[in-house]
DNA sequence: TCTAAAGTATGATATTTGTCATACTTCACT
DNA sequence: AGTGAAGTATGACAAATATCATACTTTAGA
C-alpha cells in the first residue's frame, strides 16, 4: 500500500513538475512571473513525455494552448507543396512553441516533432491570454519574442533567395551551433540526418552529402558519422556571408 | 494677409491631418482607439510627404518610432550579402512599418522606400509603448499583426527554399495582386521594374524577363510595359502551388 | 525634339543543382 | 551474429539558372 502511494506521488511529480522550481522556466518567457502566477500555471498546466520521433502537434490543427519545452530538442517543420519537409525552426529547453497560432488566430503553421526524448508542458490558451491581458510585462516579452522571430525569418528569406546551396549549408551549420551549442569535442550538439539538414537548407539530400564533403576538404568542418565538428567557424562565416 | 493665413492653415492641415478623420486609420491597427487616445496621437505625431524613390528609413538605423502609411505604396527591402536588394514586404495606406525594430530591440532590419509619392505619419516610440502598456486590446492587435507577419514569413521561407524560380514568380504575382489589388483592366495595381520583381523572387532580372514571357505564352498573364494583366489566376495558383 | 541613360529583351555559354542509378555502411531487431 | 531497412556516399546525366554579350525600347531631362 505504501508502495502504491509512493508510486502515485512520484508519478504525479514526474508528470507535473512544479513551475516554481523548473530550471527551463528561468530561461523562458515565464522567467519573471510572481508566485501567484506560478501557482495558477501549475494548476492548469500538464507535462508530457515524448519519445524521439514522436509528434507534439501537427500543421493545420487548431491550437488549444502553447507548449513549453522542459527538456529535449524539437524541430518545427512544414510540408512544402510537393510533400517535401521544410524545417523552419528548432526548440530546446525553455523555448515555447505553438503560441503563434493562437496570436495569429490561424491554424498551426508547422508540425513539431522530437529530435530526442523530450519533456514538454502544455499551457491552455486561457492561461496564456490571461497573462497577456493582466501582465503588460509578460505581454511585452511575448511581443519581443515574436518580433525577433519575425526578424530572423525575414533574414532567412533573404538568405534562401540569394545564397548558393553551399552558403546556405554553411549558414545552417552556424545556426545549429548557435541554437544547440558545441560539445566538448567542438561538435554541434544535435544529431540530424543528412536528409534533415537538406530539409533545412532546402535542397536534395545528395547535395548536402557532397557539400559537407566539400566543407571537409576545405578544412572547415570534420565529419564522424552524424557528428559535425566545427574546425573553422570564421571560415564558415566568411563563406556564408561572402565577406571576403 | 488673409491669403497668408489661409495658406498656413492649409499647410498645417496637410502636414498634420487629424487621426480622427484619417481614412487610412480605419484600416489600421489604430482603428479602435478612443477619442482621448486620438487626441494624444495627434499631438505627438507628424506627417511627411515623400516623392517616388525617396527613402523613409534605412536598414541598420535605430527606430525612434513607427510610421503609419497614409497614402502611397512602399517597399521594404534588405541588402543581401553581395549587395543585391531583397524585397521582403510592401506597405500601403493603413499599414504600419518600422515598429518591429522597437519591439525586437534591434536596429531596423529593412529599408523603406516609396514606389510612388506617399504621405506617411511618424508616431514616436513613447506613444506607441504607452498604447501597448495601457490598452490590452491594442497590445493584442499588435501581437496578432506580428504573429501573422511571422507566419507569412515562415511560409515564404518554405516557398523560397523549395519552389522553382517560375513558381516563385507566379507566387509573387499573386502576392502583389493580394496586396495592391487589380485595376479596372485586371492589371496588378502597382508599377515595378523587372529588376524589382527579380529582387522579390530572388533571381536575376533576365530570368524574370524570360519567365514573364513564358507565362504570357501560356496565357496566364498579358504584358503591356510595366502593366501585368492577370488572365488566369487559377492557373497561376496551380503553377505556384503545384496542385495539379 | 534630341540625346543619354535606364530599362527591357534575347542569345550563347558556363555553372549549379536536381534526379536517377547503384553501392556501401550503419543501425535496430530478431 | 545475421538480416533487412534506413541512411550515406558517389557517379552520370539532365535540367534549371546565372552570367556575359549585345541590341532594342522607353523614359527623363536638356
Amino acid at each position: 500500500m505504501i508502495f502504491v502511494i509512493l508510486h502515485l506521488a512520484m508519478s504525479e511529480k514526474l508528470n507535473n513538475p512544479s513551475c516554481a522550481t523548473c530550471g527551463a522556466r528561468q530561461k523562458s518567457v515565464f522567467c519573471s512571473l510572481n508566485s501567484d502566477q506560478l501557482v495558477q500555471m501549475d494548476e492548469h498546466k500538464g507535462c508530457d513525455f515524448y519519445k524521439k520521433g514522436e509528434t507534439i502537434f501537427k500543421e493545420g490543427a487548431i491550437a488549444r494552448g502553447l507548449f513549453c519545452v522542459n527538456k529535449g530538442k524539437i524541430k518545427l517543420s512544414r510540408m512544402g507543396p510537393s510533400g517535401k519537409e521544410q524545417i523552419v525552426r528548432f526548440a530546446k529547453g525553455g523555448d515555447i512553441i505553438g503560441y503563434n497560432s493562437m496570436l495569429s488566430r490561424r491554424p498551426l503553421s508547422a508540425t513539431a516533432s522530437c529530435l530526442e526524448d523530450s519533456a514538454v508542458c502544455f499551457i491552455p490558451s486561457q492561461q496564456f491570454f490571461a497573462l497577456i491581458k493582466k501582465d503588460p510585462n509578460f505581454s511585452l516579452k511575448i511581443l519581443e519574442l515574436t518580433a525577433k522571430n519575425w526578424d530572423d525569418a525575414s533574414r532567412l528569406i533573404t538568405d534562401m533567395a540569394q545564397k548558393t546551396t553551399k552558403q546556405r549549408l554553411a549558414e545552417m551549420l552556424l545556426w545549429l551551433k548557435e541554437t544547440f551549442g558545441l560539445d566538448e569535442d567542438n561538435c554541434i550538439d544535435v544529431k540530424l540526418s543528412r536528409e534533415e539538414i537538406a530539409n533545412m537548407v532546402g535542397t536534395a539530400t545528395e547535395a548536402v552529402i557532397r557539400l559537407l564533403a566539400d566543407l571537409k576538404k576545405e578544412n572547415l568542418i570534420a565529419l564522424e558519422g552524424k557528428k559535425i565538428k566545427m574546425l573553422d567557424i570564421h571560415g564558415l562565416v566568411m563563406l556564408a556571408d561572402l565577406i571576403d
